[in-house]
DNA sequence: TAATTTTATACTGTATACAGTATGCAACAA
DNA sequence: TTGTTGCATACTGTATACAGTATAAAATTA
């Protein structure tokens, strides 16, 4: 939720790595993790990995039964709703905490928009909008709200990326984006807000077929 | 944030009592953890020690160092603020989302509503007003949603703690409470919204005089 | 005396070993 | 054949040992 990356010590950076793990399918959804297995693959031993483990279970990107070990939870319609319907609420906030941005700040938050269709990978674009809704609500002088935010982006991000892996990339998102900045840019802050939350929110809607046509995986 | 009590492994009973600790300021505010002593004082091994203590630290009730180790985070005014305006956030949000409660869930409301006032203990006073506001919200479809309020709960509590721990308990919160629970009877969601959100503001007004009173420990 | 280096101690981070529990397969009975 | 019991195996949970780093006090020098 917080130090989300603290590659300092051997704990920490497989957190990420475990992390980086499950968003782009190497530990598939609905699957159990085996502890001894994992650690030698990524050559350490089991206790700086259950670490990491741990924590990511307090993420919510793991989840833990007790004497049957951690498993990724399964991507579902019902999660996927459950998860997303958090960051309108949150973010819609931030902005409202965070007011009309500088003028330096919308050329900078222009400028994240357009890199989110520069961006070759699917990694970088995920990582772009992000930059980009970070950087929207920058200015918000609440960080506890800030660092929910960042969490929920971790814990929806494999949804994207397992969209992304089977479906085209939809680039209306810069579009919405752009309705955001140009209410900015009129000074119109709750106009930004509601195309922030509808973007949020129906933004998402080719993720929500794609997901109630697939085959949910068998919960071990 | 989840698995809020997993009394069934070691690690699992040590978050709580590890936990209960920092809220009942065992573990004062401010100092460091050390994991030998307290694995002795606990009568366990450092390993399902460790385990907890990091499970705290992905709930923010402790943070870490590398090589430095496991610290209870310093009382501020700035970080009540800042972790105390998300539950009005959450809390309407999830309220919304929930609709106007049956007669039977309105008559139980107002029954643990009284309860608060017949508690005898700081900590029975406590859990009765966040079983209040659980019961209020119990009908929020989003689980997600209910999870962040949880954890947000546990995140705090440790300031309510401290304070009554020195000052006299306000009762002024069955009247607030009440004010949401009349909104709510007339079929006013709105008016119940609002009387939520200043129950969790500006019902919080005596810690905040409190805190800023205080004066905070070393940071170490 | 004040500043700096040295040295000893204590604590964290990681690896490994062991114990107890779950899981799946085989043997057996109905 | 089908259901049940017992057993072997694999995996998790916990304890302990060791290595490396931070911390603080003592010693040394200016």
């Amino acid at each position: 939720m917080q130090q989300i990356g603290n590659l300092d010590t051997l704990a920490g950076s497989l957190v990420s790595r475990v992390r980086d793990a499950v968003h782009d399918g190497t530990l598939p959804d609905g699957e159990r993790v085996n502890e001894v297995h994992l650690a030698e693959k990524l050559g350490v031993s089991r206790t700086p990995l259950r670490e990491a483990l741990n924590r990511l279970v307090s993420e919510q990107i793991l989840t833990l039964r007790p004497r049957h070990g951690y498993s990724v939870p399964a991507m579902t319609l019902a999660g996927f709703e459950a998860e997303y319907a958090i960051r309108p609420i949150l973010d819609v906030a931030a902005l409202e905490l965070a007011g009309l941005p500088s003028r330096e700040a919308l050329d900078e938050i222009d400028r994240l928009n357009h890199a989110i269709l520069a961006a070759q990978t699917m990694a970088g674009r995920i990582d772009a909008d992000d930059a980009f809704h970070l950087k929207l609500l920058a200015h918000c002088p609440n960080p506890v709200l800030l660092d929910l935010i960042r969490h929920m982006m971790l814990r929806t991000r494999r949804y994207e990326f397992a969209y992304f892996r089977e479906c085209r990339p939809f680039l209306s998102m810069a579009d919405e984006h752009a309705r955001i900045i140009v209410a900015l840019r009129r000074g119109d802050l709750a106009g930004a807000c509601d195309a922030l939350r509808s973007n949020l929110t129906s933004g998402l809607d080719p993720i929500r077929v794609w997901l109630s046509a697939r085959t949910p995986p068998s919960q071990t």
